[in-house]
RNA sequence: GGACAGGUGGCUGAGCGGUCAAAAGCAGCAGACUGUAAAUCUGCCGGCCCAUGUGGCCUACGGAGGUUCGAACCCUCCCCUGUCCA
């Protein structure tokens, strides 16, 4: 306990001294506050609202990471790309003695930085991160296997009393490690090429006819041309050999002896576009076309993160079928849509307390603080919807 | 100055007398999601109204006129844009 006090302390410091004036201000009054342990004001938090003066007690958080508690706290933050996430994770993790686990899908993939906006190493500021650079270039990741990864880092930072802060932009991921994922068989590439043959042959909505031969429910569930998940299901029943909707009704296992503290950032829609805009450019800039180079040479074509936003462009570039001011235009667009997708999947995800702006904006950083003094001091909080609007 | 080609909803672009509020794509908006998830897929998309419908009204295919029962589509003039000849 005593170590995680000076750790603490320490970090913040580095943190307010690796910092411009406006958050070295910020930081000297969540010292103050953190300092500071609180008589009361815990229980009165609105439903709508962030308790205005909620003292921040970093021994509350840092108290309960005992390697029996039931309840070992675990950061979450969630929002779309750009809304500032890995930021605040960091902020968070220097705050706390905690380290970094991503859950976002591309940032697994070694070789590909730039375009997935990971964080550089100075960035990083001396947290350790986990997930990144886990897969290889020319691998498959998958959301199982993310799932297992991710309950290893779990229990190696328990163990160790480091506080795990959570983040990236794949909530599917997440929610497998959360919720965990049904007992069913990994993926197999012989079937799928047999099935996809199928599709080609006679149409998607063959495939789905299929599906519902074998299970009812789940093709009902699933839309006749959505053949990625048909073709999942498919997959499901015809290894199984049982329904797919039977095996989801066994349930799941999710993380066990955590309790997660969901932090959302759902930014105002027209500047989380323009921070994406300038981002894109950057990427374009500063390397995504050597990078899909890069991989183009080791991994070759069959590359999974090469599909991905930005990639998927940059590499049209390269190839010659999409010129530069092209690539780069379609890669804003898509990547704002990408963002929209992802804030109605996390909308969607329980308990999470959505602030309204970027998580590298010092107001912000505030505000989550203060929530996080208040909500590790009772075992119930309020939750509020996010704030997702045009405008 | 002359000869062609063309001007269509936020953009690209089909339509060339009625079945056209106008194909398709993009963008935009909303949504779904259990091992490819930065993926995959769905719905809406001129305005107003009764908000039940193969519903009503208005505004719209560069501008102004005309032909016609009827025009985005045909004719005349005008204004733009592109290519070519001078």
């Amino acid at each position: 306990m005593v170590l995680s006090d000076i750790e603490c302390g320490q970090e913040a410091d580095a943190a307010a001294r690796g910092r411009g004036p406006a958050s070295a201000a910020l930081s000297s009054e969540s010292d103050a506050t953190i300092a500071s342990t609180s008589p009361g004001g815990d229980d009165c938090a609105g439903p709508h609202t962030v308790p205005a003066a909620v003292p921040l007690s970093a021994h509350s958080l840092v108290e309960r990471l005992d390697p029996n508690a039931p309840d070992y706290p675990l950061i979450v933050v969630v929002g779309p790309t750009a809304s500032g996430k890995s930021a605040l994770a960091v902020r968070l993790a220097l705050a706390f003695g905690g380290e970094v686990i991503n859950f976002d899908s591309v940032q697994v993939y070694r070789g590909f930085d730039i375009g997935s906006g990971k964080l550089g190493l100075e960035e990083r500021r001396g947290v350790p991160h986990h997930l990144l650079d886990v897969a290889e270039p020319g691998a498959r990741y998958t959301a199982g296997e993310y799932r297992r990864q991710a309950l290893k880092v779990l229990e190696d930072l328990r163990s160790r009393r480091k506080l795990p802060v959570m983040t990236g932009g794949t909530g599917l991921y997440l929610r497998a490690l959360l919720l965990g994922l049904f007992e069913g068989p990994a993926r197999s590439d012989e079937l799928r090429r047999r099935l996809s043959g199928f599709a080609e042959r006679r149409g998607r909505e063959f495939l789905h006819r299929m599906l519902a031969r074998k299970d009812r429910e789940t093709a009902a569930r699933i839309h006749p041309r959505d053949a990625q998940k048909v073709i999942r299901a498919l997959e499901v029943c015809l290894v199984e050999r049982r329904r797919f909707s039977d095996l989801l009704r066994e349930g799941r296992e999710g993380v066990q002896g955590f309790r997660a503290l969901k932090i959302g950032l759902s930014p105002p829609r027209a500047e989380l576009a323009r921070r994406i805009n300038v981002r894109t450019e950057r990427m374009f800039a500063g390397g995504i076309m050597e990078e899909v180079r890069e991989a183009l040479g080791c991994a070759g074509a069959a590359s999974i993160p090469l599909e991905a936003l930005g990639y998927r462009q940059a590499r049209a570039c390269v190839e010659g079928t999409m010129t530069h001011e092209e690539a780069i235009r379609d890669t804003q667009a898509q990547t704002r849509q990408y963002a929209k997708r992802q804030m109605t999947w996390f909308r969607r995800e329980a308990e999470v307390q959505w602030f309204g702006g970027f998580g590298d904006d010092p107001v912000i950083e505030q505000q989550v603080f203060r929530w996080l003094a208040s909500a590790v001091a009772g075992p119930s909080y309020e939750v509020r919807g996010p704030v997702f609007s045009s405008l």
